[in-house]
DNA sequence: TTGACATGCAAGCCCATGCTTGCGTATCGT
DNA sequence: ACGATACGCAAGCATGGGCTTGCATGTCAA
């Protein structure tokens, strides 16, 4: 698998959809997920889909897991998406933009 | 272009670097942008490709334009970047995992 | 007006990505 | 042991995304 950053991981809505399902319950299998993302988010993957996507985001460090006897369950890491929203500042300024070499008066 | 969320636009490694340096300096054309990118981040993308790049961030709501007689600036939305931080709760139990109909003792 | 500069548009190429398909492995109940 | 359950692996396919290429549009300086 390729190198795989948050950013990357996040980009897929089915594996958005699966941080969200895990965000409302923890510990969830693999088969558990399926019908859940089939039920309320209207996602019909197939086992082995959510099972790649499910690989993905615990390479970029947002899923951990724990085999449980023949299951193996999920839990979400939202920490490391705390950081995207403080890598880029809302400017005070977003709707009167300037170039930077400008004088600003006053 | 395809539908275009803010996850899908700061999937790219290239549109993230060009989201840093509007956020250093704003109000920047396309050359400025592209040679910054060189210099700053080691990117050597063509003029088109981070044109192409604009385009996919502007159309997220990331990034607005003025022209400016035969330049168009650019300058760094943020506001949107701050909801994805907020979308998934970092749980207090992320190191000690359990499945949520089990009992928690002790 | 002419040429240089800054950008827009659109078609094609190539590779990454998400998905399927088929088979293999491990764990549980009986 | 046997079948059923839950998952892993790996190869192939098809679509999309990022990039290039070539030409067109618009603006400024002389």
């Amino acid at each position: 698998m390729g190198h795989v950053d948050i950013y990357r991981a996040i980009a897929d809505p089915t594996r958005r959809a699966i941080l969200d399902e895990l965000a409302d319950r923890s510990g969830q299998s693999l088969f558990e997920l399926r019908a859940r993302l089939v039920m309320k988010h209207g996602i019909d993957s197939s086992r082995q889909a959510v099972s790649q996507h499910l690989d993905v985001l615990e390479t970029a460090g947002l899923v951990r897991t724990r085999r449980e006897g023949r299951s193996k369950l999920h839990w979400l890491v939202g920490a490391p998406l705390k950081a995207i929203g403080e890598r880029w500042p809302v400017s005070t300024d977003e709707d009167t933009p300037h170039s930077s070499d400008e004088d600003i008066e006053k």
